[in-house]
DNA sequence: TGTACATCAGTGAACGCGCGTTCACTGATGTAC
DNA sequence: TGTACATCAGTGAACGCGCGTTCACTGATGTAC
């Protein structure tokens, strides 16, 4: 059975998910050891009785992320179908929500990374394509089983992508590129 | 007319070159300025004579990549015309050639730096936003008069957005999702 | 054409700062009896 | 239940390193006469 967490584990949560956060607002290079340990609370000292080192820390704040933005899609798209909202349909709009033009920590890791990624330690790279081909698979099982996984890729790099240029772009541009990417995608879908 | 360069503005034209390479390579966070007047010859110390800082030889190596690569796809889509390939298959051909997987720092500043660019410093997202633009005004152009600037901006997202994941995924798989990308829009090009 | 001088472009040492990492220490938590 | 002790989690000062930036200086280029 589960056994109440220590206060070490407590520490250790709240240092994955300021990582989590920091690393999507900041990009790999703005996360600092000394920042995200003062964002859960602690000072920088003790980083390193959780952390083998900051890589580490990447690896981990990565995959938090990426598994929590996966559980978000996966709950959009469960809570569409109870209502009669198609799964691909809950998947683009809660994708490329306008709040998320701004909110950049709460969205999916890969668009706000992505560019970093092919930089990075191996260590780091590995857990990106972890994170790539996930956010493929569930692009490909929102789209339903007549599509292929080159289909799935697609239309990730097209939600990646867009999603990315509206933040560069900002404001009343970039809300016009994501309704537009929205319409796009979900067009394509109905004609099928 | 023209006068014959200063060796003061040779020595320019190299840091700002070696930048340009750089910046798309390594990143804006990857670019230092030792490093870079190293690759154009010269010692870290004069760099000062050339730029105020190094954000502004950030701005001045996004600019020439950028314009570097327009003129590629302006080239290419001018090359294929003349060989019977319409605008829009040379400029999906070129912007999502296989060689540029591993040679990011040929290929376009967009694709190399975008989700590195909201974060920079207002000069260089500046310079930034302009460069979006101008890659969505190509796209535009090479998809001709019936398509609009949303059109082009889906399209725009959608190169982006494969040739990251692709680098990111890298060796077959990354050449596969080019290669479904090429495809995808091509098709829908096509049917129009 | 040659000499003296001023300007220019680049050199390399040095500075300050931030960051990842280490470590001796402290205060709190848990355990033995 | 209380006391003594061991272990644990976190603190904060310190170190080394790299990087952007500054600056006194040097050697080369160009100009005046």
């Amino acid at each position: 059975m589960d056994t109440a967490p220590t206060r070490k584990e407590l520490s250790h949560r709240r240092i994955v998910d300021a990582a989590a956060r920091a690393i999507r607002r900041e990009g790999f290079a703005g996360v600092g050891v000394a920042e995200v340990m003062k964002a859960a609370g602690l000072t920088h000292g003790g980083f390193y009785a959780h952390f083998d080192s900051r890589d580490a820390l990447l690896v981990a704040a990565l995959d938090e992320a990426g598994r929590g933005s996966a559980l978000l899609i996966e709950q959009a798209s469960r809570a569409g179908e109870s209502s009669g909202v198609s799964p691909f349909r809950a998947l683009v709009d809660g994708y490329l929500a306008d709040g998320l033009l701004k909110a950049a920590d709460a969205g999916c890791p890969v668009a706000a990374l992505c560019t970093e990624m092919p930089r990075q330690s191996p260590p780091v790279r590995k857990a990106s394509t972890v994170r790539v081909r996930s956010l493929m698979k569930s692009v490909h099982r929102s789209l339903g089983d007549g599509a292929t996984a080159a289909d799935a890729g697609v239309v990730a790099a097209t939600m990646v992508g867009a999603l990315q240029l509206a933040r560069t772009l900002g404001g009343a541009e970039g809300r016009a590129l994501l309704a537009a990417t929205r319409r796009s995608l979900l067009d394509r879908h109905d004609r099928r």
